[in-house]
DNA sequence: CACAAAAAGTTCTATATAGAACTAGTTGAC
DNA sequence: GTCAACTAGTTCTATATAGAACTTTTTGTG
């Protein structure tokens, strides 16, 4: 019951210090889903006697995942999962609007395994990918065209899951079923005119002003493993950062 | 020598943990230009010996820094100034045009003493204001037209300083001059119409298209001190935001 | 039963210490 | 002079400990 450590065998244990690898242990199993939302963690105490480490440790590890967005402490109760991670920081994406409290609808209208282009392969490290594409409405208006790229070694098969299994929210997603964990990602604000086949999806004039977001998104490593651009009409456009 | 904290009198003393002030009073040392790039910040010994504090909470105030992207440390070597840093947070706000080397060059058009409009008073708390005017350009292109509010309790005078003494970064000035360290701030970027008086200034058609950047900053307490809209020619502009 | 007080459990701050890992400069042997 | 060995200085990992701050549960009192 009490180690883990062998039972998760990660990747990376070329003799790392150890307060990573108990941060890659707990990672992986909040990923697992071990724990419930709204249930604590173990808590410091436990996992010192559980590994062996010492409380200073075990502090650092877990701080590094409340970092990274996966853990949220509370003084005085415990350790929990953050539940609004991904609509706070990932979801934030779409303050588009004025309410920012319904969640987005969200459409896949085409699934593939492609070859990606030149651009995308270099920031994935692989030509060899899935593309999607995805609409976003709300109150049955297309907001954004979006285009998908995931490299096929890390999310082979998310081209023939059932829709009904993919929620309007991909990030959960990739960290349920394909256990990766997006921990930052870099976006990209520009204006150009409307290529055609998006206007079209858009309900747009070709050429209507509109909004472009490229981003790329990276594991806590620092990988790349999603690409996406995103286009939206101008008008109704609103992209909020929070910076510092 | 020795202690500065008296010498700097942070506004968010309100007994907050000492690994905080001192990150605070670090932060400000760096962005007051105390030390150079490529010379080493003093060690975790000589800060220990100066502040009083023990080794584990120095530690604990430089890795927020390192992690807030201001330091870099070198192990067996030193701490030093990420020399990205400015550009990639405070000054990424333009990332415009293809190279983001070479600092934007700053013009003041206009400086004065007026009473705020509803909207920016309701943000900054006071209506009694000061409003800067100011254009930015690389290699003589205009890139944008930014308009700054200012309370007048906090930044009392700028409004006459001479020119010559303002560079073309403000939050430095604000630092220097006015002892107010800007800690974060929110962006909000979105699409419109130039007015006419804005899209003389950028030399761009009345009512062309433009990209509108609403900036709020704030202090590490969460008071907002400035509020600024920008705006600039869309087919030039580029915004660039790192989440997570 | 209601409510205050106490207790137990949690995270948070801070100190002190030891040695490992790494870097840069100095010394010494040849 | 060259190059290896050494040394001093730096950050990094890890442990151990103490009490403060906060939350939740239990206990005790009326």
């Amino acid at each position: 019951m009490a180690h883990q450590d062998q039972t998760i065998s990660r990747a990376t244990d070329k003799r790392l210090p150890a307060y990573l690898r108990l941060r890659d242990d707990l990672a992986a199993r909040v990923a697992r889903g071990d724990w419930a939302p709204d249930v604590a963690l173990p808590s410091e105490n436990q996992l010192t006697a559980e590994t062996g480490l010492s409380v200073g440790t075990v502090r650092k590890a877990m701080q590094m995942l409340v970092d990274e967005g996966l853990l949220e402490r509370r003084q005085g109760s415990g350790t929990f999962l953050r539940k609004r991670a991904f609509d706070a920081t990932l979801f934030r994406f779409f303050a588009m609007g004025t309410d920012s409290k319904t969640i987005p609808q969200s459409r896949l209208v085409a699934r593939a395994v492609t070859s990606a282009p030149p651009r995308v392969a270099a920031v994935l490290g692989t030509g060899d990918c899935i593309r999607i594409e995805r609409l976003r409405s709300q109150s049955d208006t297309v907001l954004l065209a979006e285009e998908i790229w995931l490299p096929r070694v890390r999310f082979d098969g998310i081209e023939t899951m059932p829709e009904a299994n993919i929620g309007p929210l991909l990030y959960p997603l990739y960290l349920d079923r394909f256990n990766v964990f997006i921990a930052s990602a870099v976006d990209d604000v520009s204006f150009a005119p409307a290529p055609a086949a998006i206007a079209a999806r858009l309900g747009i004039p070709a050429d209507a002003p509109a909004a472009v977001i490229e981003r790329t998104a990276f594991t806590a490593d620092g990988t790349a493993v999603e690409w996406r651009v995103a286009h939206g009409p101008s008008d109704r456009f609103r992209y909020r950062s929070r910076l510092g």
